[in-house]
DNA sequence: CTGAAAGCGCTTACAG
DNA sequence: CTGAAAGCGCTTACAG
């Protein structure tokens, strides 16, 4: 059996609160009496019951960390930069992937609630439906990505304003016929769509629904069955701009396999800008921002709401640029505007 | 405040126990009782306290997965499996980095004790000191990967043989000069070594110290940044093994930078076959391994070794094979023997 | 500066 | 089939 803290009061000749106090700083202990207590720590290998701690204080020191897919790029790095941000803020993480189902997301949104976190991060690809959330007892919670929501704490990028000036930056390439890949029915899916009509339109260039390629897994491999089901019934675009950089590196690796070179046939950008984007050939223009300051604010804003739950909700907007590299460049037989 | 089950039991016009037996099957209830419960769990929104319940049951649920590096493309795969082979069992899973600094990995063992997690799977990188975790009220523990020790269950692939196996395919295809990329002071490094050098050995080619390419950053970065300083000193192998498929990645993107086609002026080859290796240009030759049974089989062993300490502790060798794609092939001017 | 007591929210023998 | 009571291991007022 694991020591109780009534153990290392008797080994140490004290009562239990005197060893809460030496471990939690809670009241002063003599240092004689200190000592003997942390020997006794020691001796018995005493490691405190988290269970009965958080029950006792209603905290339990977890956090939950819901992200749609923990295998793809940009999952993967952000649940390190979370994994540390948190540690330094002494929280550890409990990692949930939701997939791509709304239905998944909603149940665990309830169902975490029962399990023994403190706080949910929610990185959510669907939930349409997020104000039922703010119903009932729901634990502190924000969101991070995109969601239309205005119930809780929310961190994100400037999606429509990336979008457009990733295809804006394309556009000055002197690329006329620009193809988005990605699109679903998702909120991100539909900011980025907006943010590529815009540049457009800003440029005076149409609309073609047909280079609008719909695409719902992202990842390499859907960036891969797409452009390839594309390029079977259409003439190769000047660009392809793919919501993510893993699409993007699915991509280029179809473009190459049919025999294409990018960027000398075709420019690829995508967004993001995870740190496999520069290893890609060619590396990736993308949009960069910081993540382990993404993640910091979104714990910050996370370890707030747990101490205050009914501070007003806050939305921030963690500053993006576009990083340009070789996946890029203007169009050798018709320079730019 | 959140209902508990006093309010549901009032509710319900039952007792606490009651209420307990609706939600945990533990004894039989009479249908309008069953009814009129869940009647008062929806309506108060009621959510059992995993805290008190692990305080009570001894058990919480979640178990922890450590690893090294969850940015890598390696780690996030595995955790994706491990996360969704825990949902199975109806387990949540809490996510610890342990870089690669054994200090850490050795106060992670201790301290997550003191966390909430019913076992651990930690996927140790230095951790000579495996011997001294015996001690003491460790929590159930399984080890993945590569790690000398006999004091836990321990899941992990025949490294040696999967070496040999890839080596001996370079060799078969008339490389001679071959490179392994990713040598560092680490157990899974120095069995991969020395499957290299049992393929040379059974060849008849004699080792060359220059070809052992020292590298402990196991991410694309790091095999970038090797290879470019290797060669400014000596000339292109036929062939390299590197230790990963991400440091693989690297290693491509580097090649082409300086000019180098792969597989036409080298091959190369990783190990893992992690899904981005289908997507490099050209597809990664790797070692293969089925990730989710290894999940699965990690946890049906963790959860066994829950319900029973003291049962004998287990090892289990997932089989492996070699996976041949087109970043490796046959010398062109000196086919092989 | 230290101790005895109560209680966080569950579940499990134990009665009825 | 259901209820009252005890207890899991902590911490926090409350006394001394």
């Amino acid at each position: 059996m694991r020591a109780t803290i009534k153990d290392v009061a008797r080994r140490a000749g004290v009562s239990p609160k005197t060893v809460s106090d030496v471990m939690n700083l809670t009241s002063p202990v003599t240092p004689p009496v200190r000592a003997r207590v942390e020997e006794a720590i020691a001796t018995l290998g005493y490691v405190p019951n988290l269970s009965a701690r958080g029950l006792r204080n209603g905290r339990t020191g977890l956090i939950a960390l819901a992200l749609p897919d923990l295998s793809t790029w940009y999952s993967a790095e952000m649940a390190h930069h979370f994994v540390q941000a948190a540690g330094r803020r002494g929280l550890s993480v409990q990692i949930e992937e939701t997939g791509i189902s709304g239905d998944r997301e909603r149940q665990l949104v309830s169902r975490t609630r029962a399990h023994l976190i403190d706080g949910l991060i929610l990185n959510p690809v669907i939930l349409d439906s997020v104000p039922e959330l703010s119903g009932s007892a729901l634990p502190p919670t924000l969101f991070i990505g995109e969601v239309a929501q205005s119930v809780a704490d929310h961190v994100w990028i400037d999606n429509v304003g990336a979008s457009r000036e990733i295809v804006q930056h394309l556009i000055e390439l002197g690329h006329g016929r620009i193809a988005a890949l990605g699109v679903m029915c998702t909120e991100t899916s539909r900011l980025r769509l907006v943010g590529y009509h815009e540049a457009l339109e800003r440029a005076g260039i149409g609309r073609d629904p047909v280079l609008e390629i719909a695409n719902d897994v992202w990842r390499p491999e859907g960036g891969y069955a797409a452009i390839t089901a594309f390029l079977q019934s259409q003439p190769l675009p000047d660009a392809i701009y793919c919501f993510t950089d893993s699409m993007a590196f699915g991509v280029i690796s179809a473009l190459r396999s049919l025999g294409y070179q990018v960027p000398e046939d075709v420019s690829v950008v995508g967004y993001d800008n995870c740190a496999d984007g520069q290893f890609t050939s060619p590396p990736l223009t993308t949009i960069d921002f910081d993540k382990a300051a993404y993640a910091d604010i979104a714990l910050r804003l996370l370890t707030r709401r747990i101490g205050q739950p009914d501070r007003p909700v806050e939305v921030v907007t963690v500053p993006h640029r576009l990083t340009v590299r070789s996946s890029s460049r203007s169009r050798s037989n018709n320079p730019g505007p």
